[in-house]
DNA sequence: ATGACTCCAATGTGGAGA
């Protein structure tokens, strides 16, 4: 099976896109971040008509996150509970697969602006929240997948220019330890498990022909359990959609799971 | 370069993203 994560900043703008992707890539799962919409502009038509249900959580014109699936998710969270977050960030269910029960979390995690910001303190206290949640989550459901937007680059390497992007914002060793901290719960970055072409990325700025030159960040990321790493195929970034007219500044991640 | 490009809310121009 596979799933697939993809910021699409805005849904309204780039639901064409999104089709015409999954029609090309017909995973099982797309996880959605930066839908940009509320609940009730949601286009679960369009999506039906492509043969995915979707469960949504989304806000008026800023972050939302939405979880597009074959079979029906069951269990659905939005947000990490009890954290009492006014932002749309987190959406997590339940897929039944022939392999058992597989927990998915969908996460637009926090930018953070930079690092003196009080936004980088919502930051912190958001991953600091998301690991806390997690670690109970993972006791529950031993199969978890996290993927979203993770606004970290968690290694030099996955940054276009580290050494002078050294401490700023998706670079800082406090973002990385929070990152580490993901992987010590017992989570892998399923991009690591395969060997990769340098310089890989999957987001790259507007401006100055950042994609054009692959001045990128690798800041979109699926980390999978313990229990699921044996059964990890592959994952890929998949450029081509970085490509089309008016894209949205991320590309897709794809993991292939074993049937 | 407090920039650049894009989207949103809104019709002025600024916030936010990363």
């Amino acid at each position: 099976m596979q799933i697939a994560t993809w910021n699409i900043n805005s849904l309204t703008v780039r639901l064409a896109q999104v089709l015409a992707w999954l029609a090309a890539n017909p995973v099982d799962a797309l996880c959605l971040q930066e839908l940009k919409l509320t609940d009730d502009k949601f286009p679960h038509e369009a999506l039906r008509e492509a043969g995915y249900e979707a469960a949504a959580f989304g806000q008026k014109t800023y972050n939302g996150v939405a979880i597009l699936s074959r079979k029906p998710l069951r269990d659905v969270v939005r947000n990490v509970p009890g954290s009492e977050d006014t932002q749309a960030r987190v959406i997590a269910g339940t897929l039944d697969t022939p392999h058992g029960a597989l927990r998915l979390v969908n996460g637009y995690f926090v930018n953070g602006q930079a690092p003196d910001s009080e936004k980088f303190a919502y930051k912190m206290q958001w991953l600091q929240a998301l690991q806390d949640w997690l670690r109970t989550e993972l006791v529950a459901h031993p199969q978890l997948v996290l993927v979203g937007d993770f606004n970290v680059a968690p290694e030099d390497r996955d940054s276009y220019d580290p050494i002078g992007l050294a401490g700023t914002i998706h670079h800082t060793q406090e973002e990385r330890d929070h990152f580490q901290a993901l992987l010590a719960l017992g989570l892998h970055d399923a991009y690591r498990l395969f060997e990769q072409p340098e310089k890989s990325y999957s987001w790259w700025d507007y401006r100055m022909l950042g994609f054009q030159k692959n001045r990128g960040l690798r800041i979109d990321h699926i980390l999978v359990s313990e229990a699921l790493r044996p059964s990890v195929r592959a994952c890929t970034i998949d450029r081509a959609p970085r490509k089309n007219p008016q894209p949205s500044d991320h590309a897709p991640v794809v993991v292939t799971l074993a049937d």
